[in-house]
Formats: structure tokens, C-alpha cells, sequence
DNA sequence: TCGCCCGCTTACAGCTTTTAAGTATTTGCA
DNA sequence: TGCAAATACTTAAAAGCTGTAAGCGGGCGA
């Protein structure tokens, strides 16, 4: 029987495709297996074991995170960059919910992911250039947007806005201006 | 043999107990059924099947949050209650985060977690009264703050903050000074 | 007291992860 | 070219999970 080519990045990539399609929990090596054609013992050959497909996936979904936020914020300041890095954001959650919910995996400070992470983190770092707020402020600012956005693009995939008229794209609006408003006036301690 | 007197009450108070000790994802009927010195087959009397099992969870977690803010909230009003409810919702992530874990759970508008839900969600509005805001900014406002409490959360439990020295809680008081700030001075459409 | 129902057990099917051992294919080197 | 070693995969099996079906027995109502 001919060899079906199995790598691990070919793993992790297939497994990102499936998460999208059936959820990030749903994602397990037997299905994994089955989309290519071999016994699930055969995966073990490339994984180590389903945690690790799991940090590979989150690894993926970070990196692809953080290449949509450097092109977001690619040429661009202040309350553009804002806008700009958070619908990247939101879009990437929107059109992969699996691997977006990947990346929210634990991540192990000396593990594989924590590079992607940390690049993740300083693109955050980078939106607030053009506000000019000094440490700590500066961490406080890039905690609080990250958990914004974390937070609205979370609950909004769990449904959580969806028995209400309003819009969600409407109040995420209004949540951006927000942002940059208390960012250009960022409170005194 | 004596008769073990499990009922869905019991079961849903179980799993929320283990939850907080071994992780919301580690939760299964067969650890539950163990606890209860029972086999698994005999919580199926009781419950209709796992995911019925997470739903009553995600009620009890819904309604015990709703309560603390509750408490939080009463007797205060603008900053005060912002500070009292976003710190109870905290406080009660990281005393409880495996009920906290099945709060998140994607919500059945018809379920049974659906009430338990909509009271948490007119909580977290109650907040706002002191800060007399129109709709639709109402709204918006709600679910900016409901998105900035939950990502931080999330974000804090799963480490997302620890490998920076800044403290945490220092963070989250300056976002909540934020919070307050931008809602006293919410930008004009 | 009798009988029935309810709460549990056993048994089982089917799924998952993971290890171990065996087989076949491909590669690299002489 | 041909052989040996390394690699990719298979089968087999253990252990744990969910969920269904059938059976048993104790306690409650009549």
C-alpha cells in the first residue's frame, strides 16, 4: 500500500482545516487519521500525542494571527491602527472559529507556542505607538484591549449578542471608538 | 444494597464542585459517577446525557454569578458599582473556575440556562444607571464592559499575563479606571 | 402484606487515546 | 544495481469514555 505522506506540519494543518469545519473540540486523531486515509496509530509517528497537535494548532493560529495584525497595522497610526488590528482580529475569529479558539489553548511559556504568542502580544504592543501613553500605563492599555477584544469576539461566536436588535457589528463600532477615545485620554493614576 | 439518593440536583452541585478541582473539560459522567460511589450508567436516570449534564451546570454557574453581582451591586451606584460588580466577577472566576469555564458554554436561547443568563446579562446593565447613558449607547456599553470583564478573565486565567512582571490586579484597576472614564465620557456617534 | 415501580446493576456496543510489535516501502550507500 | 537500515504504516490490544438495554431487588403505596 502506497505511503500517504503524513508530516506534521501537514497534521497540524489539516487539523486547523478540520477545526474550522467541526469545532476545535471536536478535533481528535482519529478523525484527524481518517481524513487521511490511515490508522490513527500512524499519526504517532509525527505527534506525540493529542496535547501536541493541540499546541501545534494553537502555534498556527497565532502566527497566522499575528501576519493579519502586522498587515493591519502596516502604515498606519492612532485610531486607524486601532480599527484596523481589531477588525483583523475579529475577521480571523469570524472566518476560522477553529483556529481562533485554538490559540486560546494554556500556552506554555517554554513551549513551541510561545513565540508566536509573544509575537501576538507585541503587535498588541504596537497599535498603542501612535497614543503615546508611558509604563505602566502602557501594559495596563494593551491588557485591556487585548481582553476587549478577546472578550467581544468570544462572546459574540457563543452567541452571546445575538438576542438583542442591536448589531453586533454596530456596538463593536461604537466599542472601537470607545477604545480609542479612553486611549487618547487615558486616566490619571 | 443501599440506594446512593442521586438526583440532578445533586449531580449538577457534584459537577460543579469537581469542576473547580479538576477542570470543567475533565468533567465526565464516569468521574461524577464515581464521586457518588455509583456506575456511570446509573446517572442516566437522572440526567438526559453530558451535554444535558453541562447545560445545568452552566445554569448553576449563571445563577451563583448573577447573585454575587447582585450583592455587589446593591446599594451602589457609578463607579462604586463598576468597581463592586467587575471584582465580584473576578473574584468569582478565580474562586470557582471550573464554574466559571461552564458559565461560557454556548447558551440554548429555549434552555433551561437561557433565565439564569438574561438575569446576568441585566445585571451587568444595572451598572450603567449611574452613568445615564441613551440607548443604543446602552447596549453597546453593556457588552463592552461584559467583553473587557470576561476577556480579562479568560485571558488572566489561561496565564496570558504571567510573564510580564507588571502585577495583574494593578492592570485590572487601571482598566476599570478606564472603564469608568470612557463611560462618563462616551463618545458621540 | 403484596405488588409494582424506581434506582440501581450488569452487559454491551462503539468510540476515543496510546503503546507495542510486526510488516512493508523507501532511501542511502556500497 | 542491490542490499541494509531507516522510515511509514499496520494490526493488536489495553484502558477509559458515552450511552442503551435488560434485569434485579428494595422500599413505598394500596
Amino acid at each position: 500500500m502506497a505511503r500517504a505522506g503524513v508530516t506534521a506540519e501537514r497534521l497540524t494543518q489539516a487539523a486547523a482545516d478540520l477545526a474550522d469545519e467541526i469545532g476545535f473540540q471536536n478535533v481528535t486523531v482519529s478523525a484527524l487519521a481518517r481524513g487521511f486515509g490511515v490508522k490513527p496509530a500512524a499519526l504517532y509517528f509525527h505527534i506525540r500525542d493529542a496535547r501536541d497537535l493541540r499546541v501545534r494548532l494553537a502555534a498556527l493560529a497565532l502566527t497566522e494571527l499575528a501576519d493579519r495584525a502586522a498587515a493591519a497595522l502596516a502604515g498606519r497610526a492612532g485610531k486607524d491602527a486601532l480599527v484596523a488590528f481589531a477588525n483583523a482580529y475579529r475577521e480571523y475569529a469570524k472566518e476560522h472559529p477553529g483556529r481562533y479558539a485554538a490559540a486560546q489553548v494554556e500556552i506554555d511559556p517554554g513551549g513551541p507556542a510561545a513565540v508566536p504568542a509573544r509575537r501576538h502580544a507585541e503587535m498588541t504592543r504596537a497599535i498603542l505607538r501612535g497614543y503615546d501613553l508611558p509604563e505602566p500605563d502602557q501594559t495596563d492599555a494593551v491588557r485591556m484591549l487585548h481582553s476587549t477584544f478577546h472578550g467581544y469576539v468570544s462572546l459574540e461566536t457563543a452567541g452571546g449578542f445575538s438576542h438583542h436588535p442591536r448589531e453586533a457589528d454596530a456596538s463593536w463600532r461604537r466599542t472601537l471608538d470607545a477604545l480609542d477615545s479612553v486611549l487618547r485620554n487615558w486616566p490619571p493614576a
